[in-house]
DNA sequence: CCGTCCAATGAGGAGATCTTATGGGCGATT
DNA sequence: AATCGCCCATAAGATCTCCTCATTGGACGG
């Protein structure tokens, strides 16, 4: 990705807007700020002249621009010259559980496809501890986790992170708004499996929140989908992950329900046998997904 | 300075030894690790085949190498073009408390003489209280002081930090060592007047560990070159900025004594008027500084 | 076979950087 | 002329990155 600092300047410069490169960038405006003027300061002067409409360049900006642009196009060089080995082929076996092989990899795994025609991709999906097992294997080189995991043998590494929201159907009687943990606890719960990544991610927020309690489980259901349509149908309410919900929600099928004080938030891991870190395709792949994952935190959906 | 980790790539590249680079660019071998491996992660692939007598290129690392070099180079115009703005001229009025204007400025302005021999350089030391005034009344664009301090009108900016070192004569009886902040306490003290930022700063550790007690001073001397000398004669240990008494300590006129639990660290600021980082002269030189004491860094001589 | 050198790993902490919330200034609008 | 709106600066707080110290694991050379 090369130098941020300088990107965010080069930005800002062609914009000739804070606010709008602090949009183009995903970023804060405050961010934009910040960045600038540490680079002005590291060069003693001002590159940007502020006037109420946006930022002009400065003489010295010039400089500083038509230099950026040289190297910011080194950069991508580089990332076309190291990503595009010659003709990545073969088989690439993943492996994942369920919220990830279900939601978060396909689109990953269709751009990855149409970059590179010639491998063949192979996901495979299971249980936390089944995808570890894989890994340690070796079976697959790459393995994709919801929860935490330890094994020895093999090395973990945070990936992305995953933000659940708590869902109700349309016609689920909301009461007053907020909810608090308290209210919560009450009402009638639709889950998956003991076991599961999102029931166990749950489980440990609510022990954090109010311990020694556990949420009144309504009905038990072994997918996320079927957990999706027993909430639609009032079954109860629910806690999966945003990336699951993202249709629903759009279409209002299913509403959101904020929680105070409850801290739904998961880590999601990348697993890889113990030693250095994986080349070839499965390199590759994890170097695009990430930074798929990068790009993708614009649209704030959880990561 | 540029994409630091492209450039720590480069080094250990060229080196062939990550140790080495670490050497040479002032970081820990770990850390260097770290940058090295962040970049294969973020193109998913080995640079760098490591070897049990250092690191060889990959073919990646090749491409990437030829490539790095371009871009720092281009690093390297930025800094030659915005760093030589058309023959900075003119004079520079600068103001710093004691330890600054006698220790560590002298050094930073001959270096900047020399690089802009036009500009003529008036440094005026005084106390914090004075520097701050001066700086607020626009009399000099730039401070610098040892200490916190916050006026109305003025933006205070940490600069780097400053070790303060416990020194005793050579027939100053040792205890043992190392000394607890008890038996530190217990000896006498050779100090500068209340209101000097290295003994507010002593004072301040002090309290910190020992709340409500208070070391006793033997002789109070009104600079450090005076309070160097009666340490050396014997009167007393004393707490100096370490940049104070680097060739006494390489001469062994004075020795360092650890105190255990006590840390003598202070920071160090630059002050300017409200309003945005100054520019021109004054801009300049405290980039210059900026990056003076960065490499300065090395001498671990505080900073 | 053991000593030595080099890089990797783990724990812990300091610092950098981001976010939200808020203020101030200039232009445009009425 | 006053007000509204847009834009950037600042402040406070939280997070996360990155560094250092200490230690382990591996390979080469004696």
């Amino acid at each position: 990705m090369g130098d941020f600092r300088l990107r965010v300047f080069y930005v800002v410069a062609r914009e000739g807007s804070f606010s709008r490169a602090a949009a183009e960038l995903h970023l804060s405006q405050p961010a934009v700020s910040l960045q600038i003027k540490a680079l002005e300061e590291e060069y003693g002067q001002r590159l940007l002249d502020r006037t109420a409409r946006g930022a002009r360049l400065t003489a010295a900006g010039e400089r500083l621009y038509r230099q950026a642009r040289r190297i910011l196009q080194l950069y991508q060089e580089i990332e076309a010259e190291l990503l595009s080995p010659p003709a990545l082929s073969g088989e690439l076996r993943l492996a994942a559980s369920s919220t990830l092989a279900n939601y978060l990899l396909p689109a990953v795994l269709a751009g990855f496809q149409s970059e590179w025609p010639k491998v063949r991709l192979v996901l495979a999906s299971g249980n936390t501890r089944q995808v570890a097992q894989w890994v340690r294997e070796q079976a697959v080189p790459l393995g994709f986790v919801e929860g935490p995991c330890a094994l020895p043998g093999l090395k973990v590494q945070r990936l992305a992170q995953d933000e659940l929201v708590v869902v109700r159907g349309r016609r689920f009687a909301a009461l007053r708004t907020p909810f608090s943990v308290g209210d919560f606890l009450s009402l009638p719960m639709v889950m998956r499996e003991p076991g599961s990544g999102t029931r166990e991610a749950l489980e440990a927020a609510l022990r954090a929140a109010v311990p020694g309690k556990l949420p009144q489980v309504a009905m038990q259901l072994g997918s996320t989908e079927a957990v999706k349509t027993a909430v639609e149908l009032g079954i109860g309410l629910a806690a999966v992950s945003r990336w699951s919900v993202e249709k629903e929600l759009r279409l209002g099928t299913l509403l959101a329900v904020e929680v105070q004080g409850l801290a739904l938030r998961r880590q999601l891991f990348t697993l890889y046998p113990q030693g250095p870190a994986p080349g070839g395709v499965a390199g590759q792949f994890l170097a695009f997904l990430r930074r798929a994952l990068r790009a993708q935190r614009l649209a704030r959906t959880g990561v």
